[in-house]
DNA sequence: CTGAAAGCGCTAACAC
DNA sequence: GTGTTAGCGCTTTCAG
């Protein structure tokens, strides 16, 4: 691997490696001519300065770690995709890894960030994540963690989140609002502290908000379970069913086909979405949003302004937004 | 930021730098005294290497770089978790780059792997990439690159590709199997290869295997496109529609959702896929499977292959397989 | 305007 | 068994 480096070309061109160097970042110092002549030959040569160099010399990587436990899915994929993008327009790389949800996986991908000497670490933590431990000392070396959608629960942490409670009371509200009598809502995994959450939210808006609708509630873990469930919730003929997660929407919908009921004629549909499971329908399905794009850009200025200096705690949630499809 | 060094651990211990770094690494000079003290501060010191120092002393990054258009896409999506995973086992890291399908994107992508001294390269090349002298450069440098999916018209790289033409083949002949007299096919980007391999392998072998069946085809880059492309296909009554890609189908099934028709009854519907679009619905439709988790797996052991030492070029392609969902 | 020199953290001969 | 040394490629004082 013949690297051509700062060295090579001083020798050639018979000038300093500093010269070189200046020359190659446009120092005032350096003669135009001399300027020329570097640049020119470091073109030819196809010089790319080395980072790994660079970073040690200079203690900045440039690079972003980022865990998630899994890029297969709609919303981490529109949230690294928006880091992504952020960052690279920064001049910074984004190493990307996932923990499978496996908490030994995680640790072991935050000792690859710290090896890497990372600027700065965005993290979803899975949800067997008790220690937060190995995380917190990565602030106390002035490196800003940034937990993003699953967070601990520890003031001490960066954090940007959806709104787990709101977007299931925003749903209620639309569901009351279209004069729902008998709702069902499935749910999925109920140890998840967003579960909990969003079951809490909407039953208490459905029961305060119209006192007469009843509520059937089941929780399904997995899409095949959300299809199971509401085969057999459809037995109770309810006028809608709210989805907690794309997930469940998925099965929901599947049901729903398999049963050729249709929608709205037969019932309503509404969920909690990123977006893009809502639009693979006819009608699209009425959902509140939950965007990973927005959550990315968030997570990315939080990291910004920890690395600007700002030692303040920031605990941020962004806001839902009501999408209407055709299916209430 | 205060991180542990090998050196401030030499001071600590009264030792020598070395002593540390061999005793950290089990080397069999060290005593297996000065080996437990050694550890043992390593670790209340919280002692991570630097990996930069260490790919700048050895030259060897143990960093794969991944350039792809865009990760939120199911076949790519699939195919990064594989190699991520693969990755990761062997203690590689992976620096994933989207291009956008833009060349100059791509271009600055390159560039940043060859600053960050990749040991190899993944790349998916956009559409409108003509130039590919800057990735053989990288080969030149000893750096395999492994191009996957949209691939150039070179001999000289090593590609993993899933296979174009056959799966239209095997979709057409199950078409013919299955009895369709009058077939829609919906394709994407005409100007792609891929596009043009696929309409002419479908279109051959329908005409070849079945000269009675009737043949409609037409265009739709995108899931808009298909659903109103499909609006208009279905007044012509066909019994089947085959989908080119994860994209078209879920546009035509929204037209068909739309149009209130039912599936297989009305008409059959089969598509090539990674295999997630396809049970998204009941029945689940009738796919040739075309994996990009396979095809990670493929194209990781191309990789290890070339780090291994092997100059051959490799041109390897994934077989299809019919998976049989309710749809025809 | 340019050069010399130190040093980032680590590895690997080569000594002793 | 342990220490010394050189050097990976680069930035950055400090000299001249």
């Amino acid at each position: 691997m013949n690297n051509t480096t700062l060295k090579k070309i001083s020798e050639i061109l018979g000038l300093s490696i500093s010269t070189i160097s200046r020359a190659l970042k446009d120092h005032p110092d350096i003669s135009a001519k001399t300027k020329q002549r570097v640049v020119e030959l470091a073109t030819t040569l196809d010089y790319e300065p080395n980072a790994n160099a660079i970073n040690l010399r200079t203690s900045n990587s440039k690079l972003f770690g980022l865990i998630v436990p899994s890029i297969s899915n709609w919303f981490y994929n529109a949230f690294i995709a928006s880091v992504e993008e952020d960052s690279r327009r920064n001049g910074y790389s984004l190493m990307i890894l996932q923990s499978g949800d496996d908490p030994s996986i995680e640790i072991n991908n935050l000792k690859l960030c710290r090896q890497n000497r990372i600027t700065g670490l965005f993290v979803c933590i899975s949800p067997e994540t008790t220690n937060i431990e190995p995380f917190l000392k990565l602030k106390e070396m002035d490196i800003p963690v940034i937990f993003f959608d699953k967070v601990p629960d520890d003031a001490r942490c960066n954090k940007v989140c959806v709104a787990d409670a709101l977007s299931a009371t925003m749903a209620a509200n639309e569901l009351i609002s279209k004069k729902k009598k008998k709702i069902a809502g499935l749910f999925g995994n109920p140890h998840l502290l967003i579960t909990q959450k969003r079951l809490e939210a909407f039953r208490k808006t459905i029961h305060e908000k119209s006192g007469a609708a009843q509520l059937i509630i089941d929780y399904a873990p997995s899409t095949e379970d959300a299809e199971s469930k509401t085969i057999e919730l459809l037995k109770e003929k309810p006028d809608a069913i709210f989805c907690m997660s794309d997930e469940i929407l998925i099965g929901v919908m599947k049901a729903i086909q398999r049963k050729g009921l249709s929608i709205p004629k037969d019932l309503g549909v509404i969920t909690i979405s990123n977006g893009a499971a809502p639009k693979l329908y006819f009608p699209e399905i009425t959902y509140v949003e939950t965007s990973g794009h927005k959550l990315g850009k968030m997570a990315y200025s939080s990291m910004m302004a920890c690395l600007g200096g700002s030692t303040f705690i920031q605990d941020l949630t962004i806001e839902s937004i009501l999408v209407e499809g055709g299916s209430l």
